[in-house]
RNA sequence: GCCCCUGUAGCUCAGGGGAUAGAGCAACUGCCUUCUAAGCAGUGGGUCGCAGGUUCGAAUCCUGCCAGGGGCGCCA
């Protein structure tokens, strides 16, 4: 349980004693809210409950917090109980209970946060889902960073994640990636083959085609167009693929399952899919092709599912795949992570579900903005088709992932943002991530010249961090149990970064007000509790920097 | 035209019903004989796009308008 939620029960028991008393009206309650208030003065946690109940009690919201605030006990984690204008309740936390957390950290040590929420709860998560016909661009890490991190939090929650990618690997858009390799390929031979109109232009294609040629030789240019297309283009999908699962590990994201849309046909999902659909009917045909009644649903228009020419669409492949997630491998939720240039398909995503009979509360959409590029005066657009582009892995190459990771998990997904490179270079030796990463590092550094002076702290009394600069840094780090809750809870995992920085500074300005390791002999004992203390600190920053997948450095 | 997202300090962004709106960068002033100065302390900087509305209370919710980004294929 977090420290929120025991205030909570202390504010709730509280009520609910004035109640059994009759000194306030007996009514049912909603959820108590308990805010930390910005200003110290209105203590530690504050409720603003009674202005809340005022209108349904039809008592005054002083009279209200009066009443309650009789009834919370002076004890455990509070030391003092106020009532204030114009109606709230302050709550100020036991200096002696606040210390005595440390010895829970150092206890809970790298499960320090995790609940068990989620036990028993099988998530799958799928990001990034690029389609092999082209380079990951910045988009993409955008996607990368926010889904893998997500993860890494609903894991420590205590759900089961699986964690998905998912790319076409048949289709229009591969036969168009096909014809264009092999005409690639062929101009290295000195044919005169044209790259089709509509086909992927990008120079990524000739080098592609080169490094093919380089390995393998002209075995192509011995078959016959047919072959050649088929098999070159295969051999390209693959590098392709393989080129995908690089730039992922450059920015230390791993998948449990990449999964191919092809085998949606051979192992049956789609021919099961359409037959349930069929089914429960919600198909019909129109113009000689068969068509999803989405409408029914809530979409906005039908969907075609089979072709004219009888090649199923990408929305029925969609919904074979979901008919696999929810009604063959039984994740209890889904979610989803897209650009927001798929932001047109959320409409038809949300009607999945419901097509094959499943609670759409179980699928989570999420929308991130596109990232714009910024070079110098230049707003440059990522954009697979168009001829300039920033790579994934230029980015990572130019600024690391630790800080490229950073950067975009800070972010709110539904902001847009603008990357400017020129900065994010430059800033390379100023950036936030530099200041997280060196708290870490002098962490470490104190624990090191302890255990140098063969310092046992093990038994250090905490009882003796009183000092504003230590409760202070305690304070802190009771919250990241609170931040994993409610990034596990909203799935807005960019409140991690902002509360990492927020425990840095605590830590810096303890370092810089006390003294941890000193040779005095009259400091013995209050060395021993501030390493422990320091110890806490390593064990909740580690913590931040790995649900980011960022490294942690001992030294710097 | 319709749909989605955004507009907060010079810049990049948090905060998304609660008390005096925050951080980083940039600018300015101090602080290293002591565990890492990639740090700390301090200063300046705001009609929270505009206008209405709901509320005891609005940067936050609703409506309209303005501005920016994205989406409206039998492409994925």
């Amino acid at each position: 349980m977090t420290i929120q939620e025991t205030i909570r029960g202390i504010v709730e028991n509280a009520v609910s004693k004035a109640q059994t008393l009759n000194e306030l009206p007996d009514i049912p309650l909603e959820e108590i809210t308990i805010d930390r208030p910005q200003n110290p003065e209105h203590g530690d946690f504050a409720s603003s409950l009674p202005l809340k109940l005022t209108k349904v009690m039809k008592v005054p919201p002083m009279i209200i917090a009066d009443k309650v605030t009789s009834h919370i006990e002076i004890k455990g984690p509070i030391s003092k109980a106020a009532v204030t204008n114009p109606g709230f309740i302050n709550l100020f936390v036991d200096s002696d209970w606040l210390a005595s957390q440390v010895e829970l950290i150092i206890k809970s040590g790298d499960k320090y946060g995790n609940s068990a929420r989620g036990s028993n709860t099988h998530i799958q998560i799928e990001f990034v889902s690029v389609n092999p016909t082209g380079p990951l661009h910045v988009g993409h890490a955008r996607g990368a960073v926010f889904g893998s991190a997500l993860a890494e939090i609903l894991m420590a929650s205590g759900y089961k994640v699986h964690r998905e990618y998912y790319f076409n690997d048949a289709g229009s858009q591969i036969q168009k990636f096909y014809s264009s390799l092999y005409a690639r390929y062929m101009q290295l031979f000195g044919r005169e083959e044209l790259v089709p109109e509509d086909g992927y232009q990008g120079q990524y294609m000739v080098e592609l085609a080169k490094d093919i040629k380089r390995d393998l030789g002209a075995k192509y240019h011995a078959m016959t167009r047919e072959d050649a297309v088929s098999e070159l283009g295969r051999e390209g999908i693959n590098r392709m693929v393989e080129t995908a699962k690089s730039d992922m590990q450059i920015l230390n994201v791993s998948y449990d399952t990449w999964f191919e849309e092809k085998s949606l046909f051979s192992e049956g999902q789609y021919d099961r899919t359409m037959k349930l659909l069929s089914e429960s009917g919600y198909l019909t045909e129109k113009d000689e092709a068969t068509w999803l009644k989405s409408t029914s649903l809530g979409d906005d228009e039908d969907k075609v599912m089979v072709r004219r020419n009888g090649i199923p669409t990408y929305f029925a492949t969609d919904v074979a795949y979901h008919y696999n997630k929810f009604l063959e491998r039984r994740f209890d939720r889904v979610i989803n992570v897209l650009g927001a240039d798929h932001q047109g398909h959320a409409r038809f995503m949300k009607a999945v579900p419901l097509a094959i009979g499943i609670n759409p509360d179980r699928l989570n959409l999420i929308i991130y903005q596109l990232v714009t590029l910024k070079r110098g005066q230049d707003s440059v657009r990522a954009s697979k088709r168009s001829g300039q582009m920033e790579t994934l892995k230029d980015l990572v190459d130019d600024v690391g992932p630790d800080a490229c990771r950073f950067f975009f998990l800070s972010r709110s997904p539904r902001s847009q943002m603008e990357f400017d490179l020129d900065l994010a270079k430059k800033q390379s030796s100023e950036n936030p991530v530099f200041y997280i990463q060196y708290a870490h590092a002098r962490i470490c550094s104190i624990l090191k010249l302890a255990e140098k002076n063969s310092i046992d702290y093990s038994n250090g009394n905490v009882a003796l961090l009183q000092h504003k600069g230590e409760t202070s840094l305690i304070k802190k780090m009771l919250e990241f149990p609170e931040i994993i809750q409610s990034v596990s809870e909203t799935l807005e995992p960019h409140h991690l970064p902002h509360y990492s920085v927020e425990l840095s500074t605590m830590f810096h300005w303890f370092y810089e007000s006390c003294r941890v390791v000193s040779d005095k002999p009259q400091d013995v004992e209050i060395t021993k509790a501030r390493l422990k203390l320091v110890e806490a600190s390593r064990i909740v920053l580690n913590r931040c920097l790995k649900l980011m997948l960022m490294s942690a450095p001992t030294e710097m």
